[in-house]
DNA sequence: GACCAAATTCAACACTTGTTGAAACTGTAT
DNA sequence: ATACAGTTTCAACAAGTGTTGAATTTGGTC
């Protein structure tokens, strides 16, 4: 069973599945040590003992959680860069398109405004940017699929220093999971003339602002 | 008494510095909730009550321990700034210049590798991405500075769009903090090839992209 | 020495934490 | 009905939580 069909048999009804939506809203909102197994079962409306029963301690929940839209998302990527390698043939596709490809699928969807998707994202934002976490569960999870990003993009700067790159795309997921963050500050800075929380907006600027650095390498 | 001669106060010797040191530590690794008052005092090697004491309840501890550096930081930052405006005079300065001002002052003093230092910007990497403190500390904390940066760029683009600064300045908070928080991450995409707590290499490379980035809007 | 305020310790408070084992309940196959 | 495995509840556990008030110690002033 993949876990597409996991999804869906854990998509609506089923304790487990409430369990896990539970928790990925409140880890999203207070991340892992300010969110109880108590608070998970009380927004899931279930007993406290239930979350230990499906998944184990509080460490393999956090995983789980982490883990369950992943691979969604990493098909997601996957697809729209082979879309846009294609489209190119037999030249190496655009820096612009290859960006897009990483960037586009997390909005251009049904789920652009969905509110579990949004809580995912912000997960995705902890964890990336949290000591404890950030280097061995990202890399475990999403490390095949940046892998191939980072490919295309040699292959469209062939010329760019590898540390260069790598760097780059530190930049890229520096920015994309900020924003992900949804700390609101840009609005404050910019005295409510930025919507932080206008994705298509702000994934328009971050598109150019990242397309420019790459190609200045 | 002004800040700088409080940290000098406060310095070496003193349990109130030491407890700040401790706390600093502690919040870098593990954040707010990850970290108890017990822990801290254990780190400090004072009892238990004197955090309390000294800072009142650990909301305001932490806060204490994020505003410590600050003014510091602030002050190199405007400094950095005000001399690359002299220098460029009549003229605006290059954004380069800009975007070093902003970058250099982290790392071109003693303290570039001063884990204590270190720790505090870990700390500033967690609170900047962090829904529950990141608008309103950074906010508070930062927000006269980074005006002063904002402005500056507006001069050196007087043709692009407010929203494609305040995006571009996101990009580059969002690049920097990430390097902060040192999840090892780029080491284990890289396999090692890249170090990502070599900072000033990377910071080498931030500058060309970030750079690049802007000049584009 | 006596005095006093600041600093520090100690023990305890009321409450919350993750986890568990035994009991009760569910639905289905026999 | 019986049996049985998968769920769900309940109560409790040992340990840890932030905070506090009273007691004690410290260091300097009269």
């Amino acid at each position: 069973m993949n876990k597409q069909t996991m999804i869906e048999a854990d998509s609506k009804g089923t304790r487990r599945a409430a369990i896990l939506d539970a928790a990925e809203k409140l880890f999203a909102q207070s991340g892992y040590d300010g969110v109880t197994i108590r608070a998970i079962a009380k927004e899931a409306g279930v007993d406290v003992a239930l979350p230990n029963y499906y998944f184990g301690p509080k460490q393999s929940l956090f995983e789980a959680t982490f883990q369950r839209r992943a691979d969604l998302l990493n098909a997601w990527r996957l697809e729209a860069l082979e879309a846009c390698i294609e489209n190119a043939q037999p030249k190496p596709p655009e820096i612009r398109s290859i960006i897009e490809a990483y960037l586009h699928p997390l909005l251009m969807r049904e789920h652009v405004n969905d509110p579990e998707w949004r809580s995912y994202y912000a997960l995705v934002a902890y964890v990336n940017s949290s000591a404890e976490w950030g280097g061995r569960l990202m890399s475990k999870v999403y490390n095949p699929t940046i892998d191939r990003f980072i490919s295309a993009l040699r292959d469209a700067k062939p010329d760019a220093s590898e540390d260069a790159i790598y760097w780059g795309y530190h930049c890229l997921s520096g920015a994309l999971t900020l924003a992900f963050a949804r700390t609101g500050r840009l609005d404050e800075l910019s005295n409510g003339h930025v919507c932080s929380s206008d994705f298509e907006q702000g994934f328009a600027h971050m598109v150019n602002f990242i397309t420019a650095g790459f190609e200045a390498l």
